[in-house]
DNA sequence: GCCAACGTTGGC
DNA sequence: GCCAACGTTGGC
């Protein structure tokens, strides 16, 4: 269970690039290639170490939510940023100025029941939450406590 | 600082 | 593959 402060994160994949299967398979992994400021912001300024994380599948068959991570880290920098050959690559950083910043994240189950955006959609007490909202496509997002535990509840 | 052009996200 | 929504870039 969450312990008292914890807070609630939705992050997105798409699992052809990085599944919920590849988190199980790794236990933990740096969470690269965020590059949005607003994103970076609440891993840089708001995520804790033991936060809960929803995994969300985007760009996928069935789109949704398709289990828990953790966050594992303190906030550092996004070390893709200073490889060249990485699409991630970002000219204007330095290590003493990084501009990306990321957290690791842990794999923590998967749900048993899928929770496909659909059914999001159509849940009542979902309502107002961020993910759903109409040309939203944050990459990082909090998740208000209340909509978490309901999804938590629902989804096993 | 404005804003048009362009690029990306992501559902469908 | 389409395209709405929205973020970023760059000329002025």
């Amino acid at each position: 269970m969450p312990g008292k402060g914890t807070q609630y994160w939705l992050v997105k994949s798409e699992p052809d690039v990085y599944s919920i299967d590849d988190l199980a398979r790794d236990g933990k992994t740096a969470w690269t290639g965020v590059r949005n400021y607003q994103a970076r912001n609440f891993m840089r300024d708001a995520m804790r170490v033991g936060d809960v994380v929803f995994f969300y599948h985007s760009n996928a068959t069935p789109t949704g939510i398709a289990g828990l991570a953790r966050v594992a880290s303190a906030v550092y920098p996004d070390p893709l940023q200073f490889d060249k050959k990485s699409e991630y690559f970002e000219p204007r950083a330095t290590e003493a100025k990084p501009v990306w910043m990321l957290v690791d994240i842990a794999f923590e189950r998967k749900f048993k029941s899928f929770c496909s955006l659909e059914t999001l959609r159509t849940d009542r007490r979902l309502e107002g939450m961020l993910l759903l909202k109409r040309g939203q496509r944050l990459s990082v997002q909090p998740v208000e406590p209340a909509h978490a535990k309901h999804i938590l509840a629902r989804a096993g």
